[in-house]
RNA sequence: GUGGGUGUAGCUCAGUCGGUAGAGCACUGGGUUGUGGUCCCAGGUGUCGCGGGUUCAAUUCCCGUCACUCACCCCA
């Protein structure tokens, strides 16, 4: 006998515990409404040719992490694996960039890589991005900085920092590389090194091994070697987070996967998730729209990890979420106050409460039971005894006190109790 | 793709120096003929991951395999 599993590698969430996933999902992409990004949603799939050209045919993620297959119609399609090449992709095809720039987007949804799965990384993970196009303002730049940190703190994040470094771009960055694999090419590299430090010079710089670090100590660095407009946009970028009140650190070291990134790029690094320590991250990418066959127009976005947040919001001990299922829970006593409660049940959820009932004729002790565990704040019991006298038992979970309530006032009752807005 | 660790109840795990297995949680009922969260009692489940080998006997030892997991790599 045989039974089914879930696809390797791919998180699945179910209460109690989904209430935490889509709470930061939510509180993520609210941060960026209160920004005026308007949400877009987009294919979970595209034409494998997008990702090969946007995100660049160098990276993993692109050589080696894709799940691309044939439809039936013989095309070349891949999951995506990641949202900004789909988000300009639509941006042309649709024209959006026609009107008031910047055009600002978000969205949220799954992405896939087919890597190896360990703790903190999925085959299917979740992000939340935010996209803007059209504005190289440095008070762009920062204002995505800051909602992605601003997400993160309203879901009672603390212990994450922000790293922020400037990559340069096509005027600067080509001379910076030249430099760098000059340098590499002194030094004694093994063969895996010595190829990335062809293919992805800057890539080489964030080798974890200590012994490389070692070697690296006097590296030449893009920071130091940006032009004169870099320098100043960057310069301008840092100058309003610390308007925004958004503390970072300076990483020059950092580096990116996706071929796209210029100038301004950052993430956000939990140190309590283990190995995986990135929960988002993005930056500029001034070339992209032109890549893809658009106006040349300049953007920044970012990703951030649904997964790892909520990774990250366990480690600190965060509960995050609403973890009761309901707000009053119905406790029938006998057929009548069955059917009357059921009727009741449908009123109240009408009137917007959150509303469960003790199903499958249930003791009473086991219906109290279930009311406890559904996290409602009130039960509501009936019983024969309270038919005859046309009220209901109102009881507050928490402290057990009990008081009667007409049956025919029970709605206003219960919504004066929860203390909810009047409809 | 490369390494390490682990596979026993729905979940978290114990255990058997080889004689076919257990605790907590969870679930259901009762103690309380109409009151939960504490307490007590009762109830049920396992191809001990799968295949092969050694043995009178394997969940235990050996070999293989698969799965999960952590790490490298890379990234959210």
């Amino acid at each position: 006998m045989s039974t089914f599993s879930a696809p390797k590698g791919i998180p699945e969430y179910f209460p109690p515990s989904s209430a935490a996933f889509s709470t930061v999902r939510d509180t993520l992409l609210r941060s960026a409404a209160l920004a005026g990004y308007g949400y877009i949603e987009l294919p979970v799939f595209e034409e494998t040719a997008l990702y090969a050209r946007g995100v660049g045919e160098s990276t993993d993620v692109v050589s080696k992490e894709m799940y691309t297959f044939q439809d039936k119609g013989g095309r070349s399609v891949t999951l995506r694996p990641e949202g900004t090449a789909g988000v300009v992709r639509s941006v042309i095809e649709h024209g959006l960039d026609r009107g008031q720039l910047p055009l600002k987007l978000c969205y949220a949804g799954p992405f896939f890589r087919y890597e190896r799965p360990q703790a903190g990384r999925y085959r299917q993970l979740q992000q939340v991005g935010v996209e803007a196009i059209g504005s190289d303002d440095p008070a762009l730049d920062a204002e995505v900085v800051a909602i992605g940190d601003a997400g993160y703190r309203a879901i009672g994040l603390t212990g994450f920092r922000l790293e922020i470094t400037s990559l340069g771009d096509t005027n600067c960055r080509p001379a910076y590389r030249e430099l760098l694999q000059e340098f590499l090419g002194r030094l004694p590299l093994d063969e895996d090194t010595r190829r990335r430090a062809e293919v992805n010079p800057l890539r080489v710089l964030d080798d974890k091994r200590p012994e490389m670090q070692a070697l690296l100590a006097d590296a030449p660095l893009m920071v130091d070697h940006l032009c004169d407009a870099c320098r100043e946009h960057f310069d301008r970028v840092k100058g309003y987070l610390v308007d925004l009140g958004v503390k970072f650190t300076e990483n020059p070291r950092m580096v990116r996967g996706l071929d796209y990134y210029t100038r301004t790029t950052f993430e956000f690094v939990h140190d309590g998730l283990g190995a995986q320590s990135g929960i988002g991250g993005g930056g500029r990418y001034d070339g992209l729209m032109a890549e893809l066959g658009g106006q040349p127009l300049s953007g920044i976005g970012y990703g951030l990890g649904v997964d790892r947040t909520v990774l990250a919001a366990e480690a600190e001990g965060l509960t995050v979420g609403d973890q009761a299922r309901c707000d009053v829970f119905c406790v029938p006593l006998g057929d009548a106050a069955k059917d009357r409660l059921v009727a009741v049940a449908g009123a109240l959820r009408a009137a917007g409460v959150r509303v469960d009932l003790a199903y499958g004729g249930k003791g009473l002790k086991g219906a109290m039971k279930a009311a406890d565990r559904s996290g409602a704040r009130y039960a509501v019991v009936v019983g024969e005894r309270d038919l005859a006298e046309g009220a209901a038992q109102l009881k507050e979970l928490s402290s057990g006190d009990q008081r009667p309530v007409p049956l025919v006032d029970l709605v206003g009752a219960v919504h004066e109790a929860l203390a909810l807005p009047t409809p």
